[in-house]
DNA sequence: TTGAAAGCGCTAACAC
DNA sequence: GTGTTAGCGCTTTCAA
């Protein structure tokens, strides 16, 4: 399991392993013939350049931290499959690593990452304290914040135009005849103020009652929105259709209807955010709204990299537009 | 964004930076009150232990290379997640690698991890030909495949008992009263090869007569699956069931299935293998086959831990128990 | 108990 | 063009 060092292929090639880190680095100050003669040596001794002491005096790693609350999530595996495809392809890694459920373990990760000598962090933020927990490392490594939107906070992040995505959502319904919206889900972090926010505006351009369904104590779980879709579907049904803040939600509210004997879309309309891979199951195909999960994984890594090589100072917030995806959960009413 | 060193604190504190090496490292050699001072120190300046250079000295970097076909597809994700929190419950970080869609790929992430220096590498195949295609490296480096059965193949590797897993579907259909089961999928890697096995072994044990329907160049995706269905449901269907040789398969075949107006479980009952996230959704339900990912996923973790902390050589096959999870896709005949 | 110093494998500045 | 050499920040003998 011994490895191949610059020593031993500069010994067999009888030049001084200097020469041998040149021929490898492609540096122009070296013979042709020299070159591809190392070139070849160091092939056929199996020799790989050693990572870690490169990385010792460059004093660049070439790794990404990528931080997201539970790649065992979809949403969050499919911006890890595109950050890590994008950092690869401009000669970055991936170190990855779950922030889990609490702020604790979000904080030591970063702290880890830094030991770990990273030249920057991908952060999908756990919520909407995430930006407070790790402002401390915010100046000791680029950080560029993903899905997440911070408002006006003073980091770089990339996110979707949350409020946009309901609005247009709104819009949709209405189109289709509806005029008893009901938005359903939390409104704590700043992405959920926004999402109900383009509700709001969509409804007041159109003269729509603006109704909520939500608690306090909500997460975007399928099961919390089963549970309280049960609770909502109690009450009587004054709206024609809803608006799920999140996938996961309307999936709840799904099986809650199915349950109950409410017919998507027969009885209700159904429109979720974020399109998650399972929207398009057969039987589901919810009518969401989009998050472009690749755009913003790659323009996340594109920012991190201009931090991380052009030294970019101050900050941006990128905002990518979402789209309506139509499926099968809203109907036109007459 | 000026690391703080060894040698920072050990000026500040007046003494050598082997000392103040010595009282992070809990090592005994050093006075107790000298080993407070200086640890209160460190927490003061903001020290955090550069993990490149400890690594270059101690040539071992706490790391562990993961190598996925695609992060972004539920099973891979599940099992990345596990792996993940108990690699670095044990002081493991991981680096994450998509293989993507070819083996020249899959071969790349793993040179370019071997070059990383990384302790050990847990891959999970993209199929049959990942075993030759990184046989190589296999003396470099301890490696421990994950979910893929390689049969006797010299390697460690982590499965599920897939025989075992057909078998026991096929004789639950069997006890529903189905007598004929038609089992659906490809067979070409020694995994489906031994899916089909325990199918045929059931059938044997029960007198059951053994109908395949498959295509060599089959994938396990749902749009694959789909396609299929679509062919296999223009001839005749004397069968009952189908044993879907993977959930992907079982989804497309519910569609087709329902595109058809073959009710499921009325008509036709449907198993599938893996019990990817999706199975449990509501409309789905899919009945089906799980591998115990979790644990996989740990053992693996800990498989690759035993050959690099205390050098284990030679091969363990480590084989787990699959067990039936009953949902809705499966009825009792009269 | 502490300090001095070697060296992990590599890059880059400086000679020749 | 090529060789020599000084580190990168740390751990770990070996001395004291």
């Amino acid at each position: 399991m011994k490895n191949v060092t610059l020593k031993d292929v500069a010994k067999a090639a009888g030049v001084s392993y200097a020469t041998v880190s040149r021929a490898l680095s492609g540096s122009p100050q070296i013979g042709r013939e020299t070159r591809e003669r190392i070139v070849k040596l160091c092939d056929e001794m199996g020799y790989t350049t050693n990572y870690v002491a490169r990385s010792m005096v460059k004093k660049k790693t070439d790794l990404i931290g990528l931080v997201v609350p539970s790649i065992d999530n979809s949403f969050d595996a499919e911006l890890a499959y595109y950050a890590e495809m994008s950092a690869r392809a401009h000669g970055y890694n991936i170190m990855l690593c779950n922030s889990g459920p609490d702020l604790q373990q979000e904080k030591t990760v970063v702290k880890l990452l830094l030991g770990r000598q990273v030249d920057g962090i991908l952060i999908v933020p756990q919520g909407p304290q995430t930006y407070e927990n790790i402002r401390a490392y915010a100046d000791q490594v680029p950080i560029v914040f993903l899905s997440e939107n911070l408002r006006d906070q003073p980091q770089s992040y990339v996110a979707t135009d949350n409020s946009h995505g309901t609005y247009i959502g709104t819009r949709y319904l209405y189109e289709l005849g509806h005029r008893d919206i009901l938005y359903f889900g939390r409104r704590q972090s700043t992405t959920h103020q926004l999402r109900a926010e383009g509700y709001i505006r969509a409804c007041r351009e159109l003269g729509l009652e603006q109704r909520f369904f939500n608690s306090d104590f909500s997460s975007s779980s399928i099961a919390n929105g089963y549970q309280l879709a049960r609770e909502l579907f109690e009450r009587e049904m004054d709206y024609t259709a809803i608006f799920a803040s999140t996938d996961s939600n309307a999936l709840g509210i799904m099986k809650a209807a199915d349950e109950r004997g409410i017919d998507i879309p027969g009885q209700l309309s159904l429109i979720g955010f974020d399109n998650i891979q399972m929207t398009s199951l057969p039987r589901i195909e919810l009518t969401t709204i989009e998050q472009p999960k690749r755009d913003m994984a790659v323009q996340a890594v594109d920012m991190l990299r201009d931090k991380i090589e052009n030294g970019r100072q101050g900050y941006i917030h990128q905002i990518l537009l979402p789209s309506l995806v139509k499926r099968s959960t809203c109907r036109a009413l007459d």
